[in-house]
DNA sequence: CGACAATCGTTGCAAATGCAACAATTTAAT
DNA sequence: ATTAAATTGTTGCATTTGCAACGATTGTCG
C-alpha cells in the first residue's frame, strides 16, 4: 500500500533553516579568529562588548540585551574575570546584582577585537550591495520581540 | 591614566549577531513544537526532510546539502532508525556509503511535521510583508559558498 | 598487482549547552 | 513585622556539540 504523497516543501528556501545556516557561517568566521588569536569565545565577546559600552551592567542586563542565557553570561563573566579582563562588584544598593566593569586590559582587548568584527561587517555589506538596506529593514522586523 | 576611547561599535546592528539571535528565535519555536509533540530534534528534522524528498541519500550527501556536520547527521540518523522512522542500507556499489530511506511511519511523521513548519514560514512572510522578497535575495547572496 | 592516499560513517572524549535547583537578597502582602 | 513571593547569579547534571581518531572500503599511481 502506497503512502500518500508528501506536501511540497523546499528546505533550501525555508527561513528558519536559512537563518541558522547563515548565522553559523557568519559567526564561525569571527569565532575562529577570536578563539585562535585571543582565546575568546562568542559569549565572552558579547559580554565584553556590552560591558565595554555601558557602565555597571549586571548579568541580568546582559541576558536581556543580548539574548544570552544567564548561565552562559555567568560563565562567560567568570572566565573573563579569571583572565583579568573585567571586575565583578556587588551592587551596594541591591546586593543581588553585580556591577561589571572592564579592566584596562579588557578595554585593550576589546579595542583589538572590534576592528576585526567591523571588517567582517564591511565585507558583508559590500557583498550585499543594494540588498543591504532592505535586508536590515527585514531583520529589524524579525528582531522585534513577539507581541 | 586613561585608556584610549573605544571605537564606535553597535552590537545591536551587527550582522553576525543579528543573524544568530534571529536564527535562535526562529528555530526555537519549531524545535519546541517538534520536541514536545514528536520527540524530534532539529538535526533529526533536517535529516527527515532530506531523506523524504530525495531517494537513497547518504550521510555525506546530507552533510553537504544541509550544512550539518557528519557526526551530527550520523547520530540523528541512528536515532531516527531506532525510532523506526528510517532504514539504513549499505550501498552495494560503494559499500562505504549508506542508502537512507524513510519507513512508512517516517513518511507519516514527516507529513505531520511539514504543515507546522509551513505555517511558521507563512507567518514570517506575512510579518515581513513587502520586505520579504528583498530579504530572500539578500539571503541568497549570503548562502552562496565562499568564492 | 601492491602500497598509499582518500573517502565514508562511527565513536570517544572534552567542552559547551540548557535547564532546573539553589542560596542570598529584595519586594510584596497581610 | 512576619511570612510569602519574586529576583539575581551560580552551580550540578544530563544532553548536545565539535573535532579528531579510527576501521572499513575504494581510488590512485607506480
Amino acid at each position: 500500500m502506497m503512502t500518500a504523497p508528501l506536501p511540497e516543501f523546499d528546505l533550501e528556501r525555508y527561513l528558519p533553516y536559512r537563518f541558522t545556516v547563515i548565522a553559523g557561517k557568519l559567526s564561525a568566521e569571527l569565532a575562529k579568529a577570536y578563539k585562535v588569536r585571543f582565546g575568546i569565545s562568542m559569549p565572552e565577546w558579547r559580554v565584553l562588548v556590552n560591558v565595554g559600552y555601558t557602565e555597571d551592567l549586571s548579568v541580568r542586563d546582559i541576558e536581556r540585551r543580548v539574548s544570552l542565557e544567564k548561565s552562559k553570561v555567568s560563565r562567560a563573566v567568570s572566565k573573563l574575570e579569571a583572565k583579568g579582563y573585567l571586575v565583578k562588584q556587588t551592587d551596594s544598593d541591591d546586593r543581588r546584582l553585580l556591577k561589571l566593569t572592564l579592566t584596562d586590559e579588557g578595554t585593550r582587548l576589546l579595542r583589538a577585537l572590534i576592528p576585526i568584527a567591523q571588517t567582517l561587517q564591511d565585507e558583508l555589506i559590500a557583498k550585499l550591495a543594494d540588498a543591504a538596506p532592505a535586508m536590515n529593514a527585514a531583520l529589524d522586523i524579525l528582531m522585534e520581540p513577539e507581541e
